[in-house]
DNA sequence: TATAGTAGTCATGTTTTTTTGACTTATTGT
DNA sequence: ACAATAAGTCAAAAAAACATGACTACTATA
């Protein structure tokens, strides 16, 4: 169990970490996308049409590692492969919510 | 009033904007010193040892731009400037708690 | 066999953010 | 008058983030 104090000492604010996840470039857009459904990589690239392969599949791979995202590989008519919210994605929608009434 | 589509299609992610500013370096250190009270100029380049003068310079006129700092002039002893949260700003800390559960 | 769809990677280049160090301005203490 | 404290600014350099365009690999369809 750390106490505040000492996340503090850590890494100076116990949000930071997530907060920086969160807004990297058009990690937003993927979670507000992913928020209405499952998102796929060609089409997130249609959906936010001055992004790029490279930083979206960035992006994809970070929310991921942070357990926001899950990667599943598809095997239906066109093998792909599907990103969604997790469990922990989906307890971050209220706090998007709130930020927003704070916008 | 918009809707949250019309949110989405103005800047993708009806959150995005105060996400980012709350991200930037320094800013959730100096935001996390001033829950605990009013902060001044020089006392947060001592107690954020890696931090230097202009990026707290930028980073303290973004969160008082955004109203959630207000910069005050205390005539006092050594006059001098203090910094403390804005209403707005205080209802940011348990929007900070929810992510600091989830991180 | 060739073409298209799906999901990427890689090296490089550009842009944005952050840091450095010298300088400034006003007020106070000796 | 001189030095110290308080709160900065400015130009330039360094570092980090983001974008570009070419390329890869696999599957399916004509």
């Amino acid at each position: 169990m750390t106490t505040i104090k000492e996340d503090f000492e850590q890494e100076g604010c116990p949000a930071e970490g997530l907060l920086k996840l969160l807004s990297g470039k058009w990690k937003p857009q993927i979670f507000r996308l992913a928020v209405d459904g499952s998102v796929r990589f060609n089409s997130l690239l249609k959906k936010l049409p001055n992004s790029n392969k490279q930083s979206l599949s960035t992006a994809l791979k970070e929310l991921e590692e942070a357990k926001l995202l899950i990667r599943t590989i598809v095997k239906e008519k066109p093998l792909h492969i599907e990103y969604n919210l997790s469990k922990r994605g989906r307890a971050l929608i209220p706090i998007f919510m709130d930020i927003e009434d704070l916008s």
